[in-house]
DNA sequence: AGCACGCCGACT
DNA sequence: GTCGGCGTGCTC
């Protein structure tokens, strides 16, 4: 038995693959391998093969265990992760490890992860043909394979021999018509019919020419062929998404479908949607999410089903994108403007790229769907890259868009009327009104906590973080200041830290104050809070919502989390609060996001035959946003817009990349993205790509770390990125700061 | 990223 | 005189 060799990518900053040592024949590419690494035993992804290495004999390690209970990961998914690695400037290690379900990367796992579980009924015949020791015997099997994980270290061998020989014994018995292993179909057909909001049962509804056109053209199409499916809320997009994956599977009937949702939130409806509608697919692993949210072993089941291909339709949040499909044929990306498809931690990725790249890569379609696509997608739509299907008009009959009041907070002053705690008299009165005929009411404000900051009259301190430079906000309720960046919290104190002065005061509102505001305000109100801080615990959020949809809540005060993906029957009302502060942001995407939102919370109000009505507070009604919101034109809104980043070469018509610094003081940081800044110098593809000065990021401190970036951009996505390749050495070889980071298409600068 | 080694301040 | 701070370097 001759050694042959394996290069090892490892979750690891090096952009190196590492080589091992194993017996012939090597585990091919794509086999998950555990391997010693320094001190530690890591899983690494096997890429190559080889017969040689050039690492000196006695530097080369060798494999510990292989995993072989699934098939290799497919050249397609190496591929793309390979892509991946490359444009976001990671190692493929970094990519491809993280994208594995957690359970994967621990070698103790791996044999229960595999481990025969004998899932059979015994027959009647079986009953009678075989001894009463029969269940003796499967739960021998089974006290083996515990006794297997039990005893480590771990002899993968004896693994497979126990499940060669339970699969033998099975079959065997089946083959007797003793047992009967098909027990999954029946669970099947036992599958609960979806329930909507109100927990009534979901028809199949009729549809509208231009979903029915949608569908025609999405089923129609053949090779790569991005949709980008512009529909109103309540347009009936979701109806489009099924009824592509059922022309899908009609045609094709080992396909998979790959459906992305911005948020866990909003899994469960849709898998209750989707779990309805394709009860004809056999196999309890047929349909399976895939979220943060998941216990290891339950992401783990899911993860493998949709790369062994029993799972037909894998629904979830943008970490699914990476998911291994080998059958992929249709891809689904609810919300596609949503920020939470671009992943703003480690790796940087937008799901939705990611997404266009794998329909690319393997030649098949893929919808967008969105009521206010990002401006990236509108564009390429524009330019004809992607094919655009309009939904113009609301799906649900006599479902009418609301009608958008701007309340002039400046006039209201003007004329004495003044807002009581930033809600004004109109508001009020509106409110009132809904109660009085039992409506909902719903009133979005975008900052959670009591109050943004607390304040001394008599010397002006601001209550801040001592970790951060930011203010701490107060919450009320559990009397205390929380730093909303890196977690701090205190108590609130009794008097001015500063003056001694006893008189501070909550300066600004948040969701908390705003409750209790309403209360007193709109007496006999039931007002519920549903946010960030109302939601912590686990299954808490679906509680609060269920109360809405009972009807036992008549102003529901929020975030944006109430915006999204729930069909409120009885709201005909949303109030916004102070929206204006994003009108004059430094962040350019800014208005962009604060348009999408208002749209998607306006489509909140009057989804069932009720006039909807959305008031907006602002001291800016002649602002261009707000009037396109007003008529509800998001064409228009994405024309004028697109046309001032043309005018101020900014995405989509230029590419950007940021290099983030984090250092032990403010000058660090500066000082090594000068020293990144100057490296470009000698960078030959750089002459295309601009950089502008170092900054301090807006919060400049955060947890006691100082940190600054660095803005490249060019008209050439790919100078941009062989820019990118060429200065990540050097960057590397670089001191001074604690971390550093290069972000490509980042979303917040 | 971890996890070592290695060289300077506040404690027994 | 040590324990421990984080600067620097390595991992097939």
């Amino acid at each position: 038995m001759s050694d042959a060799f394996v290069r090892v990518a490892l979750d690891h900053p090096l952009p190196t693959l590492f080589d091992y040592r194993c017996a012939a024949p090597a585990p091919p590419p794509g086999t998950l391998v555990a391997v010693p690494f320094g001190k530690r035993s890591v899983v690494g992804l096997v890429v190559e093969v080889s017969a040689h290495s050039d690492v000196p004999a006695e530097r080369v390690r060798n494999v510990e265990s292989v995993l072989s209970g699934c098939a290799p990961l497919a050249a397609d998914w190496l591929e793309l992760v390979s892509f991946a690695a490359d444009y976001y400037q990671r190692s493929l290690g970094e990519v491809a490890l993280p994208a594995l379900p957690q359970a994967l990367r621990d070698p103790a796992r791996w044999v229960r992860l595999f481990a025969v579980e004998p899932r059979f009924r015994l027959t009647s015949a079986g009953r009678s043909a075989l001894p009463d020791a029969l269940p003796a015997r499967a739960a021998a099997l089974r006290r083996l394979a515990q006794a297997l994980v039990d005893a480590g270290p771990l002899d993968l061998s004896d693994a497979r021999a126990l499940h060669a020989k339970a699969s033998a014994t099975l079959a065997a018995w089946q083959a007797q018509g003793w047992v009967d292993t098909d027990i999954d179909a029946d669970a099947d057909a036992a599958a609960p019919e979806a329930l909507d909001n109100a927990g009534q049962a979901i028809a199949r509804p009729a549809l509208t020419d231009e979903q029915t056109q949608a569908v025609d053209e999405i089923a129609a199409s053949s090779g790569f062929s991005p949709f980008l499916l512009h529909g109103v809320t309540g347009s009936g997009k979701t109806e489009v998404y099924l009824r592509a994956l059922e022309r899908l599977f009609a045609g094709a009937p080992q396909a998979q479908a790959l459906v992305l949702v911005p948020e866990i939130n909003l899994t469960p409806q849709f898998e209750a949607a989707f779990r309805a509608r394709f009860a004809m697919l056999t196999g309890s692993d047929a349909i399976v999410t895939l979220h943060s949210g998941m216990a290891d072993g339950e992401r783990a089941r899911s993860w493998l089903a949709a790369h062994t291909g029993r799972a037909r339709i894998v629904l979830g949040t943008r970490l699914a994108v990476l998911a291994s499909l080998p059958a992929l044929a249709l891809i689904v990306v609810d919300e596609e403007h949503e920020p939470a498809y671009k992943q703003q931690e480690g790796l940087r990725y937008s799901a939705r790229d990611l997404a266009i790249w794998r329909a690319k890569q393997r030649g098949i379609a893929v919808v967008l769907g969105s009521a206010t696509p990002s401006l990236e997608s509108w564009w390429h739509a524009e330019q004809g890259r992607y094919r655009r299907l309009s939904l113009s008009r609301r799906a649900v009959a006599d479902a009418v868009l609301p009608s958008v009041r701007l309340i002039d907070l400046e006039e209201e002053r003007r004329r004495g009327r003044g807002s009581v705690d930033g809600i004004s008299g109109p508001l009020v009165a509106a409110l009132k009104a809904r109660l009085e005929r039992g409506e909902q009411s719903l009133v979005f404000l975008n900052r959670r906590g009591y109050a943004p900051v607390l304040a001394c009259d008599a010397c002006g301190w601001l209550a801040g973080c001592p970790r951060c430079s930011a203010y701490v906000v107060l919450h009320k309720s559990e009397h205390a200041l929380r730093c909303h960046h890196c977690g701090w919290e205190a108590r609130v104190p009794r008097s001015c830290p500063d003056c001694g002065n006893i008189d501070i005061a909550p300066l600004g509102r948040g969701t908390q104050r705003v409750e209790e505001t309403l209360s007193a305000l709109v007496p006999g109100a039931r007002v519920l809070r549903i946010d960030a801080d109302s939601t912590r615990r686990k299954g808490s959020a679906q509680t609060l919502f269920s109360n809405v949809h009972a009807g036992e809540v008549d102003i529901l005060v929020g975030t944006q989390m109430i915006a999204k993906g729930h069909d409120f029957q009885r709201v005909s009302l949303v109030g916004v609060l102070n929206a204006d502060t994003a009108l004059f942001s430094h962040d350019f995407r800014a208005g962009e996001r604060l348009f999408a939102q208002l749209m998607q919370v306006s489509g909140r109000a009057g989804r069932a035959g009720l006039p909807g009505e959305v008031i907006v507070q602002t001291r800016y009604p002649r602002h261009a946003l707000y009037h396109a919101l007003g008529r509800h034109d998001y064409v228009g809104f994405a024309t004028a817009t697109l046309a001032e980043r043309r005018d101020a070469r900014l995405p989509p018509f230029v590419y950007q990349a940021l290099l983030r610094a984090e250092g032990r003081t403010l000058e660090a940081a500066l000082a090594f993205l000068a020293q990144a800044a100057a490296a470009l110098a000698d960078i030959p593809f750089a002459e295309r790509v601009t950089v502008y000065d170092a900054v301090p990021m807006t919060i400049v401190k955060v947890a006691n770390v100082h940190r600054a970036q660095l803005l490249v951009e060019s008209a050439s996505r790919a100078s941009l990125l062989a820019t990118l390749r060429a200065w990540q050495p050097i960057l590397r070889s670089l001191k001074g700061v604690l971390r550093w980071s290069v972000e490509v298409d980042p979303l917040d600068i």
